[in-house]
DNA sequence: GGTGCCGGGAA
DNA sequence: TTCCCGGCACC
C-alpha cells in the first residue's frame, strides 16, 4: 500500500524513457535516482527558471545524468504506454497536473512550486496539502544530493509516517475547524494564507479529482450528496495540520487506519463518518439566522446572496462565507442511543432552563447531534465571543430534555426554599442527561432544617420551567439508621440506565448490592 | 408496586 | 471470588 503509493507519487525510483546513448532514437528505460537542480535565474522561481537533472540508473548498471527536455522527450515518445505516464498523473493533481502533462515536464521542483502556489490559493485540498508534504521532504531529502537506495527506503519511512499523521490527523473532528487561524506544525508550508483554508476554487473542488471510487463511496445513503463531500471534505482534512490537533479523535482512527489506507491516498473526497452514521448539515452562523442546510456549497450561496450581499456565483466567492457557517454532524445512532440508553454525561446538563451565559463546550458536539435541524430556528446564535457551536449547547439541550420521556414521570421536588442555594451544593454522582432524576445531596440534611418537603409535583404553573432541576431532598433519616443501611435516595444505576441497559450498571448494582457507583 | 440492597447460595 | 437471587425494608 504504501509502497504502492511511493511509487505513484515519488519520481524518485520511476522508471522512465531517456534518450539513447548511442542517439539512434530508440529510449532506454532507467529508474530515476536523484533529481538534482541547476538554477539558471535565481533571481526567478518560475517554473522555466530551473533546470532539474536527474541522475538515471540505466539498465545496464551506469548513472547517467539527463535533464528534463531530454527526459521529456523520451517520456513523450512512449507516452502512451510508458510508466512514467502514470507515475506523473498519480504524482500531481489538479491543475498542476494538467500543467505539467502538457508540457511534459516533471520537475519536481516546478511542480512543487506551483502546488505550493495552489495550496495557499486552494488551502482545502487535502491531496494537494499530502502531496505537497511528501515533495517537500522529498525535498529535503534529495534536492542537491544523490539518493542512494538505503536513503530512498528512509524516505518510504518517511513517507508512512507522513501518511500516519495525516490519516491520524484526519481523524479530529471537522467540528475542530476554526477559522483561519490554525496551527501549523512546522514552517514547511503555509497553507493558512490570507485567504483562508476555505477558498473555494473550482479547478480544485470538482476538477482536480478523479472519479475512481467515490461514486461507490457516495452511495452511502448517510453521505452528503457528492457535491457536498467534494465541497465539505475539505474542511475536515484542515486539521490535518495540527498534527495533534484536539478533538474527539481517538474512536475513529482504528477504522481510519482500516479503511482510509488507500482511499487517503487517492484523495477519496468523502468524510470518513458514516461509520457512525454521520449526516453532516451546515448551519448558518449569521446572526439571527440559523439556517440550516444539507450542502456546503447550498450554505455558501446562502451566506453569500442572502449575508454578503453578493449576487454573483462562487466563481467571485473569496471565501469568506466559509466562515459564517459550520457543520453540524447529526449522528442518527448516538441520538438514538443518547435518548433511549440515558448513557451518563457531564451533571452540567442539569444546570437551570434559562441558558446560561457560559455555555458547555463539551457538549457541543452532543447537543448539535441531538437537535434537530428545525430547532435550529429557535435558537438566536449570538456573534459574542463564544464559538459558534457552543452557543445553541444550552438551549438545545434544554429543548431536548425537556422532551424526555423520564421527565414526565419521574418525580420532582423541589425544596422550598433552597431550590436555588442547593444549585451550588454538590451532588454525589454524576446524573444523567435526563435532568429529571432526584438527587440526593451530600450536604447534610440539616440544610432543609427539618421541614422535609413533601414530593409536591404541582407547584404552580411556574415549576414547570425548573423541571429540568430535579431535587430531592434527602429525609434526615440517617437518624433513624438502624442495622439496615440506609436506603439510599440517589439515583442508581438501575435508574440511570434502566433495566435495558443492565449491562452499564455497576457491578454492585448488578448484584443487587449497594451501589458501588452512584454511592449516598 | 418499585426500588435498594442484605444475606445467602451456587458455580 | 464471582455471580445470582430471595427476601426485606423503604418509598
Amino acid at each position: 500500500m504504501h509502497t504502492r503509493r511511493l511509487v505513484k507519487r515519488s519520481i524518485l525510483g520511476s522508471r522512465i524513457y531517456a534518450p539513447s546513448p548511442t542517439g539512434d532514437g530508440a529510449p532506454v528505460t532507467g529508474v530515476v535516482q536523484a533529481v538534482k537542480q541547476e538554477n539558471r535565474d535565481v533571481s526567478s522561481t518560475a517554473a522555466g527558471a530551473r533546470r532539474s537533472v536527474y541522475t538515471v540508473l540505466m539498465q545496464d548498471g551506469s548513472l547517467k545524468e539527463f535533464t528534463e527536455e531530454e527526459i521529456a522527450a523520451g517520456f513523450n515518445h512512449c507516452a502512451a504506454k510508458g510508466p512514467l505516464k502514470s507515475s506523473l498523473k498519480s504524482s500531481s493533481n489538479g491543475s498542476s497536473e494538467s500543467q505539467k502533462a502538457e508540457g511534459g515536464s516533471l520537475s519536481p521542483e516546478a511542480a512543487e512550486e506551483l502546488r505550493l502556489a495552489d495550496v495557499k490559493r486552494i488551502g482545502r485540498d487535502p491531496d494537494t496539502r499530502s502531496v505537497s508534504l511528501l515533495e517537500q521532504k522529498r525535498k529535503v531529502v534529495s534536492s542537491s544530493i544523490d539518493v542512494p537506495h538505503a536513503r530512498r527506503s528512509e524516505e518510504e519511512d518517511m513517507d508512512k509516517v507522513t501518511a500516519a499523521m495525516v490519516l491520524t490527523s484526519l481523524s479530529t473532528s471537522p467540528l475542530v475547524r476554526s477559522p483561519p487561524v490554525k496551527v501549523n506544525e512546522s514552517g514547511s508550508w503555509k497553507d493558512n494564507g490570507s485567504a483562508g483554508p476555505f477558498t473555494p476554487s473550482s479547478n480544485s473542488s470538482s476538477g482536480g479529482y478523479w472519479s475512481w471510487s467515490a461514486p461507490s463511496d457516495q452511495s452511502n445513503p448517510s453521505t452528503p450528496s457528492p457535491p457536498l463531500s467534494a465541497d465539505s471534505f475539505k474542511p475536515f482534512r484542515v486539521p490535518s495540520l495540527g498534527g495533534v490537533g484536539p478533538g474527539p479523535a481517538g474512536p475513529e482512527d482504528p477504522s481510519l487506519d482500516d479503511q482510509d489506507g488507500s482511499s487517503l491516498l487517492f484523495d477519496e473526497p468523502i468524510p470518513r463518518k458514516r461509520k457512525n452514521s454521520m449526516k453532516v448539515m451546515f448551519k448558518c452562523l449569521w446572526k439571527n439566522c440559523g439556517k440550516v442546510l444539507s450542502t456546503a456549497a447550498g450554505i455558501q450561496r446562502h451566506i453569500r446572496t442572502i449575508h454578503l450581499g453578493r449576487n454573483c456565483d462562487s466563481d467571485c466567492s473569496d471565501g469568506e462565507e466559509d466562515f459564517y457557517y459550520t457543520e453540524i454532524k447529526l449522528n442518527t445512532d448516538s441520538v438514538a442511543d443518547g435518548l433511549s440508553s440515558l448513557s451518563p454525561v457531564s451533571p452540567s446538563l442539569l444546570s437551570p432552563p434559562p441558558p446560561p451565559p457560559s455555555p458547555l463546550p463539551s457538549l457541543n458536539q452532543l447537543a448539535d447531534s441531538h437537535r434537530p435541524p428545525q430547532s435550529s430556528d429557535t435558537k438566536e446564535p449570538q456573534a459574542g465571543g463564544t464559538t459558534p457551536l457552543s452557543r445553541s449547547a444550552p438551549s438545545a439541550l434544554y429543548l431536548i430534555h425537556t422532551d424526555h420521556a423520564y421527565q414526565a414521570t419521574a418525580p420532582v421536588s423541589i425544596p422550598s426554599n433552597s431550590s436555588n442555594s442547593t444549585s451550588s451544593a454538590s451532588t454525589s454522582f454524576t446524573p444523567t442527561n435526563s435532568s429529571s432524576f432526584s438527587i440526593s445531596w451530600q450536604s447534610p440534611p440539616v440544610t432543609f432544617t427539618g421541614s422535609t418537603v413533601s414530593p409536591s409535583k404541582s407547584q404552580g404553573f411556574g415549576e414547570q420551567r425548573s423541571q429540568t432541576i430535579a431535587v430531592l431532598s434527602s429525609p434526615p433519616r440517617a437518624t433513624t439508621a438502624l442495622s439496615r443501611k440506609v436506603r439510599g435516595e440517589g439515583k442508581k444505576c438501575r435508574k440511570v440506565y434502566g433495566m435495558e441497559n443492565r449491562d452499564m450498571w455497576c457491578t454492585a448494582c448488578r448484584w443487587k448490592k449497594a451501589c458501588q457507583r452512584f454511592t449516598d
